[in-house]
DNA sequence: TCGATCCTGTAG
DNA sequence: CTACAGGATCGA
């Protein structure tokens, strides 16, 4: 489910739906999601009251009251949303925090492998000290990005996903700025000549921030959005199809145990 | 830096 | 049945 598009209109959402109510109880359904820490911890949030949500890369920390704070990460198919009526909850809610209000707040997640953790304000700094910059700062520069890339011998494609270099690139927008800006996923990350690491920068910003938009109009007008600009998906898994540039077929690679699409014709040197 | 791992679900 | 999935971490 999430990038970092998806996980900012997660938060927005909740933002809106979610500041100033009151949490009546937590029930945790799969204690491993919150592993490794012990569900009676959660009984702390017992009549706290949701002060506000924010994002970082691809984590959300939701402030209580009482100095309480909530760091959650989807991974791969988690959601998080309010419901009108506890009794609502679908099948593969994992975590639920029912409101004064009876409304319930839905921690859903089939594969389970996101994570949601108790911390204080402290947990939360060193969670964000150890992430990269946000690619839609402008604090991201072409030049901090050379830098980054500068001095690394591994393929760019892993290099960019990377959360500890630059936070917030997943699979998909990887294989989708390199296409933009015709660079071979399998190049080294030193060896990009400085006009392509100002294409990529462009890419990056352009791609995760058309994604954002209607990733936040999808939610605010859901099925309104263009299926051209839903995703933004020029090459990623259309392996086999051809490259909407130059109309040679796009390749499938693994790169760090995850796929790859581009186009061997355009992305090179 | 690769491969295994955490999990469930879906497509072929 | 196998392959694959929008993520991240761990140990060899």
């Amino acid at each position: 489910m999430p990038e970092l598009p998806e996980v900012d209109a997660v938060v927005r959402r909740l933002r809106e739906a979610a500041s100033s109510s009151t949490i009546h109880s937590v029930t945790i359904e799969r204690p491993g999601n919150i592993a490794p820490q012990n569900p009676s911890t959660f009984r702390a949030l017992h009549g706290a009251k949701l002060l506000n949500v924010r994002r970082r890369a691809k984590y959300i920390f939701i402030e209580f009251s009482n100095q309480l704070h909530v760091q959650v990460h989807l991974r791969m198919t988690g959601n998080l949303y309010v419901l009108p009526d506890y009794r609502f909850r679908p099948h593969n809610t994992r975590i639920w925090f029912r409101l004064k209000d009876n409304r319930v707040l839905i921690y859903e997640d089939s594969r389970a492998l996101g994570r949601m953790h108790l911390v204080t304000r402290e947990d939360i700094a060193a969670t964000e000290a150890a992430l990269g910059p946000e690619p839609l700062d402008a604090a991201f520069t072409p030049a901090l990005l050379q830098t980054i890339l500068h001095s690394v011998k591994s393929p760019i494609k892993p290099v960019i996903m990377d959360q500890r270099r630059i936070a917030g690139i997943g699979n998909i927008y990887a294989s989708e700025a390199l296409w933009h800006s015709r660079i071979d996923p399998r190049l080294s990350a030193r060896d990009i000549p400085k006009r392509k690491i100002t294409a990529l920068h462009t890419a990056i910003q352009k791609v995760l921030g058309n994604a954002v938009v209607s990733a936040y109009a999808e939610y605010a007008q859901p099925g309104t959005t263009p299926e051209s600009e839903s995703f933004g998906v020029a090459v990623y898994g259309r392996k086999d199809e051809p490259c909407l540039k130059c109309k040679k077929s796009i390749l499938r690679i693994v790169q760090g145990g995850r796929s790859t699409f581009f186009c061997p014709n355009c992305q090179r040197p």
